[in-house]
DNA sequence: GTCTATATCGGGATAGAC
DNA sequence: GTCTATCCCGATATAGAC
């Protein structure tokens, strides 16, 4: 039939609800009327609000996996890297429900904190593999130890950025997160590419 | 009488059991028990979990604006930068609930979000002006763009890092935020005062 | 698979005695 | 001011019919 399967209709619906008012203030009844279907319904197919975030976690990580495992060999430059971290925060951006209440979370089930943990591993080794790769290239200039604290910075960045606008009861634009990475970055690149960048970014902001 | 008034008691123990289990994971059934008290007596004295968050934030507020009105006019180093934002942490660390569950707070209670909208803001103002102070001094070199969006990633950073920290399931030190915020620094720094602030950091995520 | 109806449970609110 | 006892409600869980 062509109707999507009820489950996946049902993931949908809560990952908007949760998107729109965060997790915590959506009922599974208010799913179901969403949905038009009955709470015992809902029930039949997720036993309760648990199960459903962890669902749809499972549906974050399939989506950004694949983005952890960057082809490094090719020669890649300060452009990809903007393109590789808008990517990344445009799915995020899907899940943001995850990342408002992210401790709350990660505290209430540890099955999920553990994955999430993971997750922002894979994310970090990956972020630090990119910043190496640009370093042999010379167009970073700044040290190891730096370098080390400037992947925990964007990591932090991408993670708390669109919760941050929120609570300023701004926006929550993908732009203006990748944006206030590239002036993280910029200090660290040789004085050329910083101010191309900075340029860049400049406009990116508005777009 | 010696006895601290009962308001006052209440108000410190839901202050630990909120940064211990996270505001929403603590009934006022629970903080009742922790002191001895019946709820019904609870509850004369804060009609509900609402007032009793207002009432630690009214707390955090008289504890943190004070901070907020540094002297200006005497002639400041990067090593005083460092000691305000140690201050200040310090203080943000003591009612860390309130950052644990920020967007949640602020959209279930919009009183308190547009207060600490208003503190944000006064915070913001503050860094700024302390870091020109030190642009004026040629401490820093950086450009007004780039200090501009400094300040919003060192405002990011003491708002969220305690949380991120936790996450990945860390100890939470107020330390390694300031270390954090350093490193973040240090790049807009004049050559000389940039190494000797990346030698302290390193010094200082130890003690 | 989907519905209706009901049970359960926990937290918050409140009355009235002391 | 403080207690005990009870009520109320929203959310989740579950049984059983269709």
């Amino acid at each position: 039939m062509a109707r999507i399967k009820t489950r996946e209709r049902i993931l949908d619906c809560a990952l908007q609800l949760f998107n729109q008012q965060g997790e915590p203030n959506v009922t599974t009844l208010e799913i179901a009327n969403e949905l038009g279907i009955s709470p015992g319904n809902l029930y039949y197919h997720f036993h309760g609000k648990e199960p459903l975030v962890l669902g749809l976690f499972e549906r974050f990580e399939e989506a950004l996996l694949p983005l952890l495992d960057p082809p490094l060999e090719v020669r890649l430059d300060a452009e990809d890297y903007w393109l590789f971290l808008h990517l990344i925060m445009e799915r995020m951006a899907q899940y943001r429900f995850l990342f408002q209440d992210l401790s709350n979370l990660t505290g209430r089930l540890p099955t999920l904190g553990r994955r999430i943990r993971s997750l922002i591993n894979a994310l970090k080794r990956t972020l630090a593999a990119l910043l190496a790769s640009l370093k042999a290239q010379d167009q970073v200039v700044s040290e190891t130890q730096a370098l080390g604290q400037l992947v925990e910075q964007i990591t932090l960045t991408l993670l708390f950025s669109l919760d941050y606008q929120r609570v300023l009861a701004r926006e929550g634009d993908v732009g203006v997160v990748v944006y206030q990475v590239m002036m993280l970055v910029a200090p660290h690149l040789r004085p050329g590419a910083r101010r191309a960048t900075e340029q860049v970014a400049g406009k990116y902001l508005q777009g």
